[in-house]
DNA sequence: CGATTGCATGCATACGATTGCATAAAAATT
DNA sequence: AATTTTTATGCAATCGTATGCATGCAATCG
């Protein structure tokens, strides 16, 4: 360990040490370790040089440099609403793993879904530019979108499909098909008729689809909703449990409540069980998402599986095979099948 | 929206732009725009001109340019075991939080307990300096993490004791007097003399150190420990599952089991109901970490509190003081006291 | 009124790596 | 043997911003 009496700058090593060293000019020390641009050949014997010299005095290429003249930062940027949530923090692993398998750093940003959040990463883009951007639930606008792929060249990819750009891949899950066949399945094979829903506030694009395919189930099968079944969470625990204290009190409370995510799911069982509800006997609760955490409580919760891991993966491995030009052509959109997963909790 | 009629490059609006614009050199445009060093004055009328050339442009300074002119990056880069634990999600969001608000950017990565990757994380941080690193639970030698101070002049904050450099501050639980203090608890006030202890591979400090604490209360009180209660999971929840699993099946299950961390003692728990086992009447179960879940699941669990999220921006708040030079000199070693929080699971 | 000070700005270089172009030496061709 | 081609390397400009130094001009001073 070096002496370490203080605090001192850093003693960087540059290309022009190992060019030095290795008796060459930068330019070739560059040229050896970039060996991918087979334009220039280089001696076998200069390169074993400059590798030594390398090796000798542990060198490390500067990627802040490197990213300036290349234009190139080898990082992505991942937006999702609050990596405390389970479903996102799953994804954002699936990312990190990909990222790491192509050489990326991963910068991470939590939007606690506000709009004002996710303008100011795109702010945050604009200064410091990234090859690929991940963008997961969002208000922003195609427009706010597109300026910063415009202005930094970055390549995008969403979670979600209500945004429509020709350079822009998305992948979602088809969650309001999904949605209404539960809530039509807790109807039918279930005989429940009082429904209740927990919602998100539906300026939260997935959250307006899903809520209206509950609504279109229950109105397809001829049943009426009382005002109060409707709750609004915040997608959190505690808005799952705040909601389901609302419903248990009211004076007619549902026999089922289907949450806009198993978090405010999760929240909901948990109050039922401290105010003696039996689930499912006496109410059934069904999520959204199918995080861990869902198959680990008991009663364990009936939910829609997203398989969070694999969006995660499917998202960078979409947006990397745009970086490195192995895909190009017009923007994919991709469809994942969701589906109901039946628990202990129905 | 601008055209959008295929992938463009991208087209960056300079600092020359914005000079131009405003009819004024690119040194002055800078000068405007980083009115901190006020070493220069500026007259009131070309600031305005600028500015108002920036408003009319929408320029973004670049900041990898900045970066490596400036040999800053604001950015830091956190190392975490991994980012699917809940008790790590909540100290990065603590950290995201804290970085946010200094305008800075923040690089995550994921160890899952392997040397080999806090190597790799050494490496990338050689390559891409950061002004900041922040370590969670680690394998690294002082000397290691001596070098990347030494070469990229980043400054390093930890949590954990185990480590003691002259430039590393550092943020403690006192996790073995806590887990001492717990296990004389179910002995003392719980009458458990059968307790068993699911632990970590011993590499790792902190578990090493806990199950030092765990043998030590056990000594102290006269009690012998079978070897097939200890137990040795992977921090996972699977981990938990498959312990119990050996733990309840053994000729001599124990009255009560002592987690290494929550995620460990969920997957106990699981499995013990599953196994239909009453907790905490049959078995009782102890956590360490307190993550969210802890207090969610019935029973819930009785478990250690570490403060997770205030860790998180104790550490970037260290971190911070020490970046912007708030505070310099020796590194200073905090501890947090632990304590039990006694739920339904004993 | 000439000399000194202070204010405001531009010029030019640096940060560390990449890359087009020029060039020198060696090999291949006629 | 002269010319062309190939191989291997260096020179110098560039990416976008920050900053030491020089400079021009106005204000102040003796």
């Amino acid at each position: 360990m070096s002496k370490m009496n203080g605090r001192t700058k850093a003693t960087p090593i540059t290309m022009r040490d190992v060019a030095h060293l290795a008796g060459v000019s930068q330019s070739t020390v560059s040229r050896v370790l970039s060996k991918s641009l087979s334009s220039v050949p280089i001696s076998k014997d200069t390169a074993d040089k400059v590798l030594s010299a390398v090796e000798q005095l542990g060198y490390y290429p500067n990627l802040t440099a490197s990213s300036l003249r290349k234009q190139r930062t080898f990082m992505v940027a991942v937006l999702i609403a609050d990596i405390s949530n389970s479903f996102y923090h799953s994804i954002t692993r699936g990312i990190q793993d990909v990222a790491d398998q192509y050489g990326y750093d991963v910068l991470i940003a939590n939007s606690d879904h506000l709009y004002e959040n996710e303008k100011h990463f795109c702010r945050a883009m604009m200064r410091r530019p990234v090859d690929g951007i991940i963008l997961v639930p969002y208000h922003l606008t195609v427009e706010e979108i597109d300026e910063v792929i415009q202005r930094t060249g970055a390549t995008v990819t969403m979670l979600g499909s209500h945004i429509n750009h020709p350079l822009i891949d998305t992948l979602a899950g088809d969650d309001d098909q999904a949605t209404y066949d539960a809530v039509r399945w807790l109807i039918e094979n279930k005989q429940h008729t009082d429904i209740a829903y927990i919602r998100v506030p539906l300026s939260y694009p997935p959250g307006l689809r899903r809520f209206n395919a509950y609504l279109a189930a229950m109105r397809d099968c001829g049943l009426t909703i009382r005002d109060e079944w409707i709750q609004e969470g915040d997608f959190s625990i505690e808005g799952g449990q705040r909601t389901m204290r609302a419903l248990l009190s009211s004076p007619h409370p549902p026999q089922a409540v289907v949450a806009c995510n198993d978090l405010m799911a999760l929240g909901a069982l948990n109050v039922a069980l401290d105010m003696k509800w039996r689930v499912p006997e006496d109410v059934a609760i069904v999520g959204f998402d199918d995080i861990p955490l869902a198959s680990l409580v008991r009663p364990s919760l009936t939910t829609i599986t997203q398989l969070s891991t694999d969006i995660g993966t499917q998202l960078a491995e979409m947006l990397f095979e745009r970086i490195n030009g192995v895909v190009s052509g017009p923007s994919r959109h991709w469809t994942i099948p969701l589906h109901l997963i039946e628990r202990q909790s129905t």
